[in-house]
DNA sequence: TCTGGGGTCCTAGGACCC
DNA sequence: TCTGGGGTCCTAGGACCC
């Protein structure tokens, strides 16, 4: 038996989250919505089976969500990490083999050749043993490449009993195939599936056949290899993980705001977020770029954006010295008689630690380095935010809306389950 | 009233170098 | 009169993912 690459995604699961500890909301419509309770981020079958997309507008959705006595939930991050974590401890007890935590709710596993027995019946067991474990549903995919192994999951999630589905070859699963859009491909979007069947290749089968000259010339690398990877030849591989070479630290506001002060506090939250996340990695950044912009979609009041960059003289991870940076960068583009929704920071051109580069002016700054460290393992062993910097502010004139936010039933003492 | 946040990779074109 | 060819690096923008 070859070697296999095979993903695992939890069903809804957001929504699958909150139904563990509420069992009351299984088999009615429950929805998640994105910070600032915005937009629906998660959906329940039940939500789906109403035609409510992915990412849609909540206020759009309200009423049909409670005609048909549905419930919301803004997004319980805490919660959702750590459920997440518990699914990834029990796949990596439970299979063999490489595995790339791809996102919070999936991950691939490239499968060592010594549990191929009987793949359906392994998986079927590690699907039983996730859900008695964590409570959480999940669907297994199979194939001999990523995107078959992708192919397979969303197969499995729509279409099958089991929610399980092995992806042997093109030729085998022909029909299904055929049944599958391009769009519906992963890596393959709206704009590339559109561009596809000009080009007169409409289903997964026929792209999957696509001459890849042809393909090369009209749509680039990314799609030529999507097009091998259906073939079965692999040519995306497991991804390590990574150092992130930018983090994004960014959020719109609670509300609208219009003076600079409650801006700069949001701003350096969103800078010492970063920062830890930074640090966290061993990196330093050696430059950030700052954006603030108006509402988008208010299309009657004054629009404005702008955004600024500036390099470091020496790499950085310290929160005050970039705080300080970004609040300059802030000053810079910020124009008074607008109305702001959002800021954000971009930590930019980051190295590791250990390859910085001194000139030979540099001050020796390994205090700043200590002092950043003790407030990490302060704040992680007592609670976020515990120690900050003054700079982030006391006003939270910029806090952002949930109000549907349910326990932190995993992660905090005070929140656990209580059992009437 | 009300529209998320955080990423990656690829490409084309310009600046610059010898 | 006549003005090359080959390379690298950077940036912005476009596409995709969850």
């Amino acid at each position: 038996m070859k070697k296999m690459f095979v993903l695992i995604d939890c069903n809804n699961f957001y929504v699958s989250c909150e139904r563990v500890f509420d069992p009351k909301l299984n088999n009615i419509p429950v929805a998640i919505l994105s910070n600032n309770d915005g937009c629906i981020v998660a959906r329940s079958n039940e939500v789906k089976k109403l035609n409510i997309p992915m990412g849609a507008p909540y206020f759009k959705y309200k009423g049909l969500l409670e005609y048909n006595n549905g419930k919301v939930f803004s997004s319980n991050y805490q919660l959702y990490g750590d459920m997440s974590q518990r699914v990834m401890d029990s796949i990596k007890m439970l299979l063999s083999g490489e595995i790339e935590v791809y996102s919070i709710d999936e991950a691939f596993i490239y499968l060592d050749s010594n549990n191929t027995e009987n793949l359906f019946e392994l998986f079927k067991e590690v699907k039983e043993k996730i859900y008695k474990w964590v409570g959480i549903p999940v669907s297994i995919g199979a194939g001999a490449t990523k995107t078959l192994a992708k192919f397979a999951n969303n197969y499995a999630k729509k279409n099958t009993k089991e929610g399980i589905f092995i992806f042997e070859t093109p030729y085998k699963h022909k029909e299904i195939m055929k049944s599958i859009s391009v769009e519906d491909i992963w890596g393959i979007s709206t704009r590339w599936g559109r561009r596809l069947k000009v080009l007169g290749y409409c289903n997964s089968y026929q792209l999957c056949h696509a001459d890849t000259a042809t393909i090369r010339a009209y749509l680039g690398v990314v799609v030529t290899r999507i097009v091998k990877e259906l073939q079965g030849i692999s040519c995306i591989e497991l991804e390590q993980v990574k150092p992130k070479k930018n983090i994004m630290s960014s959020k719109s506001f609670g509300t609208l705001l219009s003076n600079i002060e409650p801006i700069e506090e949001a701003l350096a939250n969103y800078v010492a977020r970063a920062c830890e996340k930074l640090r966290a990695q061993k990196s330093k950044a050696q430059g950030i770029y700052v954006f603030l912009h108006t509402n988008k979609f208010k299309h009657y009041e004054s629009q404005y954006s702008n955004s600024s960059t500036i390099g470091f003289e020496y790499p950085s991870s310290d929160t005050g010295f970039i705080i300080k940076q970004a609040k300059n960068l802030l000053k810079k583009i910020f124009r008074e008689g607008y109305k702001y929704k959002k800021t954000g920071i971009i930590l930019l051109d980051i190295i590791p630690e250990k390859e910085m580069q001194y000139n030979l002016f540099f001050n020796d700054i390994s205090n700043k380095d200590y002092l950043m460290k003790v407030i990490d393992e302060i704040n992680q062993k007592f609670g976020k935010k515990t120690v900050f910097h003054l700079a982030q502010g006391i006003t939270k004139r910029w806090v952002m809306k949930s109000e549907y936010m349910t326990f932190r039933y995993t992660t905090c003492w005070e929140e656990l389950l209580k059992i009437k």
